[in-house]
DNA sequence: GTACCGCCGTAAGAGATCCGTAAGGGTTCG
DNA sequence: CGAACCCTTACGGATCTCTTACGGCGGTAC
């Protein structure tokens, strides 16, 4: 998580950058207004702490200027404390506002109110494939084919369940216990024979030749184990 | 623009109402925590203003139970002002906190900055279109036809509600869970029909053939989907 | 070599669950 | 009072889950 703070202040930047980055932030700094534009198009971080009233370029346009193309959170610090000067900065585009001298906790829980809802960005690995197959996780699909011949797939919530837990240890034997009682509770840790129901299922479903499973493999006595594209042959 | 504004004291509410109001904002109220949950599920608003304190519910607890199930920006205003409750509001899920007494001019420009931020989730788009209908989320109205044949279409504000939580998450599957606590609550998780119920007026409404739908696409056993045109096939 | 036995894959069908639809009662509001 | 909206209930049909049964394969004992 990087944050920009712009403050002319040498001492408040050398306190923030002490107190942000013992929270674990990265900190980039700048001097003046025109440099934190110029940073913030360079570093790209996640949120951005203004003064206002610094040299070259007020803190004002630095809000405006960034929000010509960028989204990213705005923290506006400043000595001000009139209402005019809050409103102005909020409604140029600052996110929140909070008056010098503050209180550091405060600023740091303003900091993580502000950057929570951006999170959900952050998507690790929507999709998997292998072979002909798109596993999507986000949107819960599963498509087949190649090219212009691509079409989803229908599997039903058991078969979803169990593809997840196998396609999201690519490689690891995951034992058939584990998958019992993972997909029907806890007291279901002896196999019944559905199982390999729907193992046969999927493998009707994804398997380019269901009769030899190259990606759904099952190790006999075990469990069964997802090998992805070009492991293990 | 809806405003959720919750508080035990009366002539601050009323102030508000006015004040509010006159912004143009509709302007819902609460007396204590219990209420404003439940006017929160209820009146789905667009901002919530928390007073901490409240009889039968604290503020920090209506932050908590709203947060498990809604994004809505939350704005705690109190008469507290240590760093510590400000730390523990945050934390809890509120956007913003201003202490009392405050600048009306003030609060309004942090509630539009609140506003503002919702924005992106329809930004990218603020109207979507599909088959011969065209939704558009700013105004909340629904068109259907082709050239000078096309007609608003009148929805109910849930079977909205339920429209705008598929169509903003295309191709994704929304499950039934996800709708039931979006729409009527955290306590309303188990099915009793009524989605069924809506999901059918909506296509009755929308999908060129009810019978045969193309673009609400229910997944058995997990819940419905919205397919965009020209995906899936 | 052969018979036995456990494990796996396949198929078909019964049972349970879920979904779409229709009809009707309750509440609010003009 | 009527209109609009929300919710309940009920039922036929589709879908999903689970049971049962049978055949193949490999390992093991004799």
């Amino acid at each position: 998580m990087k944050i920009l703070v712009a403050d002319d202040d040498p001492q408040f930047i050398r306190a923030l950058r002490i107190t942000l980055g013992a929270q674990g932030y990265e900190v980039v700094t700048a001097d003046d207004g025109a440099e934190a534009l110029s940073k913030a198009i360079s570093e790209h971080p996640d949120v951005v702490m203004l003064d206002l009233g610094m040299p070259r370029l007020d803190g004002i346009e630095v809000v405006e200027g960034l929000r010509g193309w960028s989204q990213v959170p705005i923290l506006v610090v400043s000595g001000r404390t009139g209402a005019a000067d809050k409103v102005d900065a909020l409604d140029a585009g600052a996110d929140d506002y909070v008056t010098k001298p503050f209180a550091m906790d405060e600023l740091l829980a303003r900091i993580r109110a502000l950057t929570r809802r951006v999170v959900p960005t952050a998507a690790d690995q929507p999709t998997a494939t292998f072979g002909d197959v798109a596993v999507d996780f986000s949107a819960k699909t599963v498509s087949r084919g190649t090219g212009a011949a691509r079409a989803s797939v229908r599997l039903t919530p058991t078969e979803w369940r169990i593809l997840e837990l196998l396609v999201q240890n690519p490689g690891a034997l995951v034992t058939r216990e584990s998958l019992l009682t993972q997909v029907w509770g806890p007291h279901h840790s002896r196999d019944t024979g559905y199982l390999r129901l729907y193992l046969a299922q999927l493998r009707k479903k994804l398997e380019p030749e269901p009769a030899a499973p190259r990606y759904l493999v099952t190790v006999s006595g075990m469990g069964y184990r997802f090998v992805p594209d070009g492991a293990g042959a």
